[in-house]
Order: structure tokens, then C-alpha cells, then sequence
DNA sequence: CGGGTTAATGCGAGTGAGTTGCAATAGACC
DNA sequence: GGTCTATTGCAACTCACTCGCATTAACCCG
């Protein structure tokens, strides 16, 4: 465990957002400046082939990264961009439908469901 | 209308596929080897701005585009990149959650829906 | 059918989001 | 403290587009 792991792991059990590779990099950055942005990538990508944190895509802008003991669905306004976390119970239908009609066992996490909300849908 | 923008219509109603933006290229310039790639990206976006092509994302890769007549979700195996065309109907239950719980109105075409196809699932 | 105007094209360079090769360094273990 | 392996910093690279710009092709009109 070397520092920069050490000090983007609490950054990322800090605070339970949502946050983009270049955005960690700044917050890991304010704390220990020399750490390059490649090496949080490498944490990142290490992380994650742990099992500790997950990524996944809103849009088209950068991947987002969180811990991943609080996976969740996304809803994505594609106007305004906003976020909407989604219990994976929402999901429980399509998973069942999908299971019996191609066997195919869904993972709604990875890709955030784009479409409108409630304010955009109106306007 | 222009000779690159009707070869490239041509090509994408003559088959069905998800094509990236790349292999639509190979495909127009066998035809007519001087239409740039940076010509089929404009035309692309031009087709789209009209409601004639959609594009999707089935995963780290390139954009995948295809005919506006023929939107359906997409189920994409992580393991083996098998893709299965799902129907609309198969998100209305989804979509009415969606709608009920968050005003939100899902589009289920642009991001595909990872998981593990049948094969892949029990292997 | 020639001339003008506007939109589209070819080309190269640029951008955003990572990814990789490599030499230097820091941890972990003795 | 010494050794050995994993990690790091850095620069360079890749992939998928995107843009600026000078050139060219479509379309329109008389």
C-alpha cells in the first residue's frame, strides 16, 4: 500500500460521489501534489479488479468512479444532465424479463438509462 | 446531397447492421476511396441531427450507427460481446416505473444493457 | 450553359480520455 | 541495512473523434 493509494482510497470513502479520474486527481492532488494522473488511473484500475470501487458512464464525458458498496442504477437527463440514483429494485422487472425470454442476466449499472426528467420532460 | 452523403445512405439502408463510424468508412471509400473519414463523421452527425441514423454505445468502444426506423435497446454480453435486439416493450414496465416514481422518461436505445448472455452466464 | 453563392469536402492538426514503456523509486520482507 | 518486487512519474502514444481552413462541388438563377 503506497501512499497515493492510500490517500485516494480515503478520498473515495469520504465522500460518496460521483467523480470523474481527472476530478480525484485534482482532490488527490490538493493533498500530495507529485502524484501523477496516470498513477490514479492505475489505482483506479487496480481498485476496481478488487473489487473496492466501479465505474461507470453518464454520458459522453469521462467515466465516473465510486465504491462499490453503494452500486445503484442511474437515470441521466440528457437536457440538463441531471442524475437520478436508481434502487436496482426498478431494475427487478427487466431483469426478470430478460432472464426468461434470452437468458440474459442484466447488469444496470455500468450504463447510465438516459432519457428526460420530470423538468426537461415538461418544458 | 452530395456523392459521399448518398453513398453513405446507400450503404446504411443496404444492411442492417450496428456499424462504427470506422467501418462504414471502409465500406464507402471500397466504393469511392477518396470520401474521408472526417466526411462520414460530418455526415453522420448531419443524418442524426435529421432523425434519419441513431448511434448507440455497446461498450468501450467506438459508437455504433444505425438506421432511425429501426430503434430497439440493446442487450450486450460482457464476457463474449454477444448483442441481443430487444424490443421496446421490453422496457415498459421499466419506463412506467420510471415515469411514476420520477417523472422520469426513460430512452432505452442510446447506452446498451451489459450483462451476461446465456452462455456466458452458466459457463 | 456560365457565374455566383452556399454548403460540403479533404486534409492536417487538435482534443479528451485514457494507456503504455521505461527508468527511477518506494514498500515490504528479511 | 539490503534485496527484490511493485508502484510511480513522466513522456509518448492510442483511439475516437472534432475543428479550422482552403478548396471544391451542388444548387440556383438568369
Amino acid at each position: 500500500m503506497t501512499s497515493s493509494r492510500r490517500i485516494l482510497l480515503r478520498i473515495l470513502f469520504s465522500s460518496t460521489g460521483h467523480r470523474s479520474a481527472e476530478e480525484l486527481a485534482e482532490e488527490v492532488q490538493a493533498e500530495a501534489p507529485d502524484i501523477h494522473l496516470s498513477t490514479i488511473y492505475r489505482n483506479l484500475e487496480e481498485l476496481e479488479r478488487l473489487g473496492i470501487v466501479v465505474h461507470a458512464h453518464f454520458g459522453h464525458g469521462p467515466a465516473t468512479y465510486h465504491l462499490a458498496t453503494s452500486v445503484h442504477g442511474h437515470f441521466v437527463c440528457e437536457e440538463c444532465g441531471k442524475l437520478i440514483e436508481v434502487p436496482d429494485s426498478m431494475f427487478s422487472g427487466l431483469a426478470r424479463e430478460a432472464s426468461t425470454r434470452f437468458g440474459f442476466t442484466i447488469d444496470p449499472h455500468h450504463f447510465a438509462m438516459l432519457g428526460r426528467c420530470a423538468d426537461c420532460a415538461t418544458a
